[in-house]
DNA sequence: ACATTAAGTGATT
DNA sequence: AATCACTTAATGT
């Protein structure tokens, strides 16, 4: 199968092998459904070429973009579903056409001690989604620490009667719960937003704020 | 001029 | 967001 020789180079070839004997070449047309929510899951896939949409419904039956698979990768929801025989809690369509091969989930433990290569790709892929997410949610833990930022600056400014204020980022951080750093890179973003002025354990709030 | 402390930055987790 | 490592700027002695 000469589709597989872009993973040659990654994959052991006993791997490779095993991978010609059990998975099955599938082809997908745009805009199909690979998987549904509720599907009991029986194969892995990895893409070979294409897009694949994964999504979540939500309560309200609305769908949410989780993360898109492109071809060399396989999902990482597929892995931890598939291990304990869950039912997919994710819908995933193809966005392109797409060729994948399915591997059956039965051989994935055998072929996580028997290839080393293949524990790293499952790692791998694992990892790079949960880091995705990682900073999805650090994104939003930003904002609010942001606006608190803001608060407090008022709220001192409030106090002083005055819009100097006499702090160093550490002080300011450790009021906040937070590290100097990263204080001091969201005092760096409001003064390019002209909200303030840095100075040396001072800083002065300008009226936008 | 030198040491100390505050602030800025990039990379990593 | 936190931590680390490192640089740069300001201040004090």
């Amino acid at each position: 199968m000469e589709v597989l020789d872009q993973f040659k180079t990654l994959f052991e070839p006993e791997l490779v092998k095993a991978l010609e004997e059990k998975a099955t070449p599938v082809h997908i047309k745009e805009g199909e459904t690979i998987l549904e929510i509720g599907q009991i899951i029986r194969t892995v896939p990895i893409i070979l070429s294409g897009l694949v949409k994964v999504s979540r419904i939500d309560d309200d039956g609305k769908e949410l973009l989780l993360y898109y698979v492109n071809p060399n990768e396989s999902c990482a929801m597929t892995f931890t579903c598939c291990m304990q025989q869950h039912v997919s809690e994710i819908k995933a369509v193809a966005e392109e056409d797409v060729f994948m091969l399915a591997i059956p989930i039965g051989l994935m433990d055998e072929w996580l001690v028997k290839f080393p290569t293949w524990k790293n790709f499952v790692m791998k892929t694992i990892r790079n989604r949960f880091n995705e997410m990682l900073h999805v949610i650090d994104q939003i833990a930003f904002q609010k620490l942001d606006v608190r930022l803001v608060n407090y600056l008022k709220e001192k400014s409030k106090v002083t009667g005055s819009t100097l204020i006499n702090l160093s980022h550490e002080q300011i951080a450790s009021e906040l719960a937070t590290t100097r750093v990263v204080i001091s890179r969201l005092l760096k973003a409001l003064e390019n937003d002209k909200k303030l002025l840095l100075y040396r354990n001072q800083i002065k709030l300008l009226k936008d704020l």
